[in-house]
DNA sequence: TTGACGTATCGAAACATTCCGATATAATTC
DNA sequence: GAATTATATCGGAATGTTTCGATACGTCAA
C-alpha cells in the first residue's frame, strides 16, 4: 500500500532562510520603517522619530533588515540613507496591508 | 520651518497585529505545513511527518497559527483536519516563494 | 581643534520562543 | 473496559530577541 502522497516540499534549508527574513520584518518599527521606505530614502534619524524611538535603536532595526538584504544603506556626510534593496518586499508589504485592512 | 513631510504612517498598534502573524509564519515547519495546506486539508498526523516532527510538536504549531486568524481545524473521529483560514496567506507565500526562487 | 551632530556598537537585563519528555484527553478497536 | 491511536497540554531547559544606557566613531561647523 503506497505512502500518503503530499504536495511539492520545499526543503527546509530555503525554507528557514525565508523564515529568517520574515522574521527580521515582523516587527511593528520595522514594518513602518519598510512602509516608509518603499517609498523613498531616508535617513536613520528621519526613520527614528517616525518610529518615535532613540536613534541608536532604528540603527540597530536598520541594521537587521540589511543584514538579510531587505534593506542597503549609502553614506552622505554623516548621514546615512537606507532604501529598500530587495524589490520583492513591496509586494509582501502590499499583502500585509490588504489583509490588515489599512494601506 | 517646517518639518520633515512623511509618508501616512500606520499605527503601531495594526502594525503589531501584523508583526505577530508575521512572526508566527515565520518558522520553516510553519511554513511548510502552510504551503501543504494551501492545496487542501491536512491532519496533523501528515503535516508532522511531512516536517519530520513528532506530531505533539506539530499540535503546537498549528495551535499557533490558529490563534493568529492563519489556520482553523475541525475534528473528525480522532482526527483533526487543519485548514487554511485567512484568504490573503496565499498571495504572502506566493510572494515568498517567488522571492526565494522556490515554488 | 574643539564641540556638536548623526550613526553605530557594546554589554547586560528583561522577555519571548523553541524544543522535548512526560503526561493527559478523547475516540476507536478488540 | 483495556489497549491503542491521534491529538493536545504541561513544565522546564536552552536559546534567541528586544531594549536601553553607555560609549565610540566619523563628519562637519565654528
Amino acid at each position: 500500500m503506497p505512502k500518503t502522497t503530499y504536495p511539492r516540499l520545499t526543503d527546509l534549508e530555503s525554507l528557514a532562510q525565508a523564515a529568517e527574513c520574515l522574521k527580521t520584518l515582523a516587527h511593528p518599527h520595522r514594518l513602518r520603517m519598510v512602509q516608509m521606505l518603499i517609498q523613498g530614502e531616508f535617513t536613520v534619524g528621519e526613520l527614528a522619530e517616525a518610529c518615535e524611538l532613540p536613534s541608536h535603536m532604528a540603527s540597530e532595526h536598520l541594521r537587521l533588515m540589511q543584514r538579510c538584504g531587505l534593506l542597503d544603506s549609502k553614506k552622505d556626510g554623516r548621514r546615512v540613507y537606507y532604501h529598500v534593496a530587495e524589490p520583492q518586499l513591496e509586494s509582501i508589504i502590499q499583502c500585509i496591508e490588504h489583509r490588515f485592512g489599512f494601506a
